[in-house]
DNA sequence: TACGGTTTTGGTCAATCGTCCAAGACGTTC
DNA sequence: GAACGTCTTGGACGATTGACCAAAACCGTA
């Protein structure tokens, strides 16, 4: 078989995948065309419609791609702090590396964007946050949050991803001075236990 | 003088203010062309860059209008709640309304996600939002929210744009089920005060 | 009726776009 | 060396874009 050929094809669908992700966060989802990528790639135009369907096929696996591996880290690191008080702490300082100008601010924003519109996106985009939210929600539940974890992982990755979002409005905005309210939200067991129930 | 002529202008300029926010709503910011708002608008196509410099200065105009009466009535009425605990509760049943995919909540997405990349509209919807945070916190510290008032608000107001953003991947996600850590975060008064100071 | 400022018209311009394709190049197998 | 599968090339196609402009239309005023 012609596996060498195969080889190089892989590397340069590899290279595509990372010259598209690279020019989401540069151009913005609309502003990427197939020849900005294949030029970044170091290809011909051609190329493009060889390994992708279309040009959305290959923004949505660029974008997808590189989201998950964000998300995932995030996470599992989130998931090793002692407790939830100070994971929010360590959260906070950890996305205070992002200025809400970087690529990988800009990356994240526009594949939120670009999900409104694209059902295929919004579907994977959609996974890896319920998953974020699920594995935040059972963190929360071995650390002793005794209220709604599910509720309270769905308000702070909302809430993660808003100050992302503001922090490109406001790159002066800073993060750690947040954390007093983050606190008080990740330890709802002491007190917030009067009319409702405690959760699923 | 032409008076009339003027009047006529102003009703076309509303006309064209209105179209283009329909349309950021429906075929998103990228995908509006001038010849799109015209013909919404039932004018010729050239008409748009009488009244406007550039097609981006149409989409600015028009969608921060809509964002800014948007945002100071929600504002306005969260502040007549008597209390936070209720004053959440109340504003997570209004973002019921939205359900992600619905043409307000879009144009806000919208115009979010291309803040990124212009920033004159950038700034203009910095204002916005600091304005609404700093009513907020203001309402937050008039009804004996004791904590940080400014990061409460600041957490509070980036938890609904995620909030919205996660609706729209979701519109399943049940808001109001959402309470518990919301209401935890806006009473920091009796539960977080141990080691960091009270606030400005 | 003729004039004035203002708005509207309908079309042109060069540029860019996504997609497609026939031809060539490469490395392996017979 | 010939045949083969795989990948790459560079250009072509029709469609759409933002911006622009000369000319026409409108309406109160002189």
């Amino acid at each position: 078989m012609a596996e060498a050929s195969a080889d190089r094809g892989r590397t340069t669908r590899q290279r595509l995948l990372g010259a598209a992700a690279a020019l989401i966060a540069e151009a913005g989802w609309g502003g990427v065309s197939t020849r900005m990528v294949a030029e970044r790639a170091g290809v011909a135009p051609g190329v493009v419609h060889y390994h992708f369907a279309s040009l959305p096929d290959l923004l949505i696996a660029a974008s997808t791609g590189v989201a998950r591996a964000m998300l995932e880290e995030l996470t599992a690191r989130l998931a090793e702090q002692p407790d939830p008080e100070t994971g929010v702490e360590w959260l906070l300082g950890e996305l205070s590396r992002y200025t809400g100008t970087d690529p990988a601010s800009l990356l994240i924003v526009e594949m939120y964007l670009a999900a409104a519109r694209l059902p295929e996106l919004r579907e994977r985009l959609h996974e890896l946050v319920a998953d974020s939210r699920a594995q935040i929600a059972s963190w929360l539940r071995d650390r002793g949050h005794a209220g709604d974890a599910e509720a309270t992982a769905a308000v702070l990755v909302a809430a993660v991803d808003g100050l992302v979002l503001h922090r490109g409005l406001d790159p002066a905005l800073d993060l750690t001075a947040l954390a007093g309210p983050l606190r008080a939200m990740v330890r709802t067991d002491r007190t917030d236990r009067h009319e409702e129930g405690s959760g699923t």
